[in-house]
DNA sequence: TAGTTGGGTTTTTTT
DNA sequence: AACCCAACTA
């Protein structure tokens, strides 16, 4: 037998050798699937003789497929990369790069992300009159959405709604939506998986090529696909099924994405002959822990029945503590974690706060921040979605495609060029009569009556942007990119404008250049369009470094697929988690949506697991009590600690010991008092402490940054704002800037800007 | 054209 | 409570 499968249990090792047909394994939470997949990678390759390029393997994630790449490149050595290790949409984007002009798109397309779908319908609505009061566009966009993920397109989704005038508007809204979108020669997220579908009915040719080469498809969390995915995995796999997909249908939470649970239940019936193997063991979490998932996840129907167990028996048990406010909740998290830290019981990296909604985050940052402990929210406000963030690439984008007629208006008068919506209006007319794009009218302003001066400062933006185009090509994407920061002025503006976050979006704006800079040194062959697809692709959750030493926030769906030593529930309560809308909806099939939710929460922690509710939360404007959530009813009481009778003080009576013992700990930090004094003192006390005042950085005008070389030079010692110390290993002289390469002693190795990092000499 | 103000809306989750 | 948009004013 071969070495490669070693080490595997019963189950894992017969997923693992399976060679020719249809496997489908029901991999439960931290089963290692992970490890089964790859291991039969190499396994293919190693002992079966397939060609490592005749192996395909899709994620959801670029998260998961960078797990996925690093343990394949380990377990098969010399030639892994001939692998196929992508998410669907990014696989989806390279297939398109190649082959979309066969379909009558420009194989330079932009993508677009969520928020630029919503711009799109705005104006579409404008355009069709449509009321939004009537029709709100983000439930237009849903149906559009669903549709897509159907593999309608407009035309089909015309022709079944032909009689339905209720959907008469969304009809139009759709026709119009998509032309615009290929005016622009953009494609939004469904229609990346869409148009890989079209591309490989309407010519298959391509189809066969794909299907020759992909001789092996293996489909990670499985239970997430939508329709469009199903059909581009049948339509790979083609007569050879040799199909192997994992997932849980026990963790599928993405429904309100199109995700069809069906998939999976009914993989045997589509796919006859499949062998299923099931992985039940769990390497993650303690008995204890699973004892509470298992109890929820039971209470479930339509599910392939399965029970975690592990070897792992531990004392700690399951806490719940239910608080007054959700103010407190916070505190009180906040306060157990700078305890355990301070007496060196737990590492801030290894703990997560988990919750339903990003609202929630909120209330947890503000105590942190009181309590001095490091932390990270993950999602929320993405990164890419910040206002500065998204003007700048805005410029980028325009740089790259400009027919991208979004990205131009966007910029057209960002800093302010004296360019008005009135001047806006005049060139998207005469664009739209002469079929032409917006940025191609703006170079013709002159043409365009009625513009008066303003005709000059169209033209001047148009031959700005075009300057960058050539810039691109001779300076490389970060030299151009802070060539254009510098003369449009736009950091400038920040500064001036002597809000109290500028020095937050200048610093944004730093860590986008050194986000460019990684991308380049990453791809030495890399273009401005590689860089923008990746910015369109990676999501917040693929970032997260969980190295770095800090509590991570999270919803509960970043969370999934990933894993923490400590881990706090928040905000059990009825109407939160549940949330409301799956109450009220009418379909309990919407509960038991949430319930998995549930499960893919608690079987995140690996050895602590504190779940809380409050009894009254602020959402927007009004106080709510709410009651506590059903979920936690479903656990027996004889798996939790602190029963719901019980209040917010005895969470402090247990501390947990590495080697499980319980033991009483007298000092009760937050106990409530004989009446509710307390809480009010603990809270003024600490908000005393002062913000250091706001110090903005030096940076831009070109003279500035060539005059000033660092004070600082390879080898030395260096601090940053936010990554903290460091050892500077590489300088390097650019056109406009010094780049600098540091080694953080805690956030790694980072490439950036002299002028942007403002490093200090230590 | 740009800045201000008031009113209405919002929260489920995301590649 | 916070954000976004439209309408109004300078």
């Amino acid at each position: 037998m071969s070495d490669i499968l070693e080490g595997l249990n019963d189950r894992q090792f017969e997923a693992a050798s399976h060679v020719n047909g249809p496997l489908l394994i029901i991999a439960g939470a931290g089963s290692g699937k992970t490890n089964v997949v790859t291991r039969r990678i190499a396994y293919l390759i190693k002992e079966k003789g397939v060609d490592p390029y005749n192996i395909m393997a899709i994620t959801f994630t670029n998260k998961a497929a960078g797990e996925m790449r690093e343990r394949v490149d380990r377990y098969v050595g010399m030639g892994s990369e001939g692998v196929w290790v992508a998410t669907f949409h990014s696989s989806c984007v390279r297939i398109l790069r190649r082959h979309i002009d066969q379909i009558g798109y420009d194989n330079h397309f932009t993508i677009y992300d969520t928020d630029d779908s919503k711009s799109v319908m705005k104006a579409v609505m404008k355009k069709l009159q449509i009321d939004p009061k009537q029709i709100k566009e983000a439930t237009i966009l849903r149906e559009i959405s669903n549709a897509k993920n159907e593999l309608l397109g407009p035309d089909d989704y015309e022709e079944q709604h032909r009689m339905d005038f209720g959907k008469r508007q969304i009809v139009r809204a759709y026709l119009e939506y998509q032309d615009t979108l290929r005016k622009s020669n953009a494609l939004d997220f469904d229609d990346l998986i869409r148009m890989t579908v079209y591309l490989f009915k309407a010519c298959p040719e391509v189809l066969e090529n794909y299907r020759d080469r992909f001789e092996y498809i293996c489909v990670d969390e499985y239970q997430d696909t939508n329709t469009a995915q199903f059909e581009l995995v049948k339509l790979l796999a083609g007569t050879r099924k040799n199909i192997c997909v994992v997932g849980d249908d026990d963790q599928s939470i993405y429904k309100f994405r199109g995700a069809n649970i069906m998939n999976i239940l009914n993989f045997e019936n589509v796919f006859k002959g499949a062998k299923v193997v099931k992985l039940e063991q769990n390497y993650r979490s303690t008995q204890n822990i699973l004892n509470a998932a298992n109890a929820v996840i039971a209470h479930n129907r339509g599910r392939k029945t399965k029970r975690l167990w592990t070897e792992r028996e531990s004392d700690i048990p399951v806490y719940f503590n239910h608080y007054d406010s959700s103010r407190e909740e916070a505190d009180s998290v906040a306060l157990d974690i700078a305890r355990l830290h301070a007496k060196g019981h737990a590492e801030y990296n290894d703990c997560a706060i988990l919750y339903r909604t990003n609202a929630q985050s909120r209330e947890f940052e503000e105590s942190f921040v009181r309590e001095n402990i490091p932390y990270y929210i993950v999602g929320g406000i993405n990164f890419y979605a910040r206002k500065e963030i998204k003007d700048i690439l805005a410029y980028l984008k325009t740089v790259d495609n400009a027919s991208d007629d979004l990205a131009v208006r966007r910029i057209i008068n960002v800093p302010k060029r004296s360019i008005g919506a009135t001047t806006v209006q005049k060139v998207s007319e005469y664009a739209e009569m002469r079929m032409i794009s917006f940025f191609e009218a703006c170079k013709r302003a002159k043409e365009i009556e009625g513009l008066g001066k303003t005709a000059a400062k169209l033209v001047t933006f148009a031959q700005m942007i075009e300057g960058y185009r050539e810039d691109v090509k001779t300076l490389g994407i970060s030299a151009m990119a802070i060539k254009l920061l510098d003369e449009t002025g736009y950091v400038d503006e920040i500064k001036d404008a002597d809000e109290d976050d500028a020095q937050e979006r200048i610093e944004n704006i730093e860590e986008l250049m050194n986000r460019i800079t990684a991308y380049e040194e990453q791809e030495p062959e890399g273009t401005l369009s590689g860089f923008l697809e990746e910015v369109a692709l990676v999501s917040d959750v693929d970032n997260a470094d969980q190295r770095i030493p800090r509590v991570y926030m999270m919803t509960v769906h970043s969370a999934k697929g990933l894993e923490f030593g400590r881990v706090y529930l928040c905000g059990m309560e009825e109407g939160v988690f549940p949330s409301n809308m799956s109450i009220n909806s009418g379909h309990p099939e919407d509960i038991e949506e949430e319930r998995r939710l549930a499960y893919v929460a608690i079987t995140r922690a690996k050895d602590v697991l504190k779940i809380s509710a409050a009894r009254s939360r602020r959402s927007w404007g009004e106080t709510q009590y709410n009651a506590v959530s059903r979920f936690i009813k479903e656990i027996p009481e004889e798996y939790l600690s602190g029963d719901l009778k019980r209040i917010a003080r005895e969470s402090f009576e247990y501390e947990e010991r590495p080697a499980g013992r319980k033991s009483f700990n007298e000092e009760v930090p937050f106990g409530r008092g004989d009446d509710d004094g307390f809480f009010g003192n603990f809270v003024k006390a600490r908000k005393e402490k002062k913000e250091a005042p706001k110090e903005i950085p030096v940076l831009t005008k070109g003279a500035e940054l060539v005059a000033g070389s660092p004070d600082y030079v390879v080898g030395d010692r260096v601090e940053h704002v936010k990554y903290g110390c460091g050892t500077v290993t590489e300088m390097e002289k650019g056109p406009k800037d010094y780049k600098v390469t540091v080694m953080f002693d805690e956030a790694g190795q980072k490439i950036m800007y002299a002028a942007f990092a403002k490093l200090k000499k230590l």
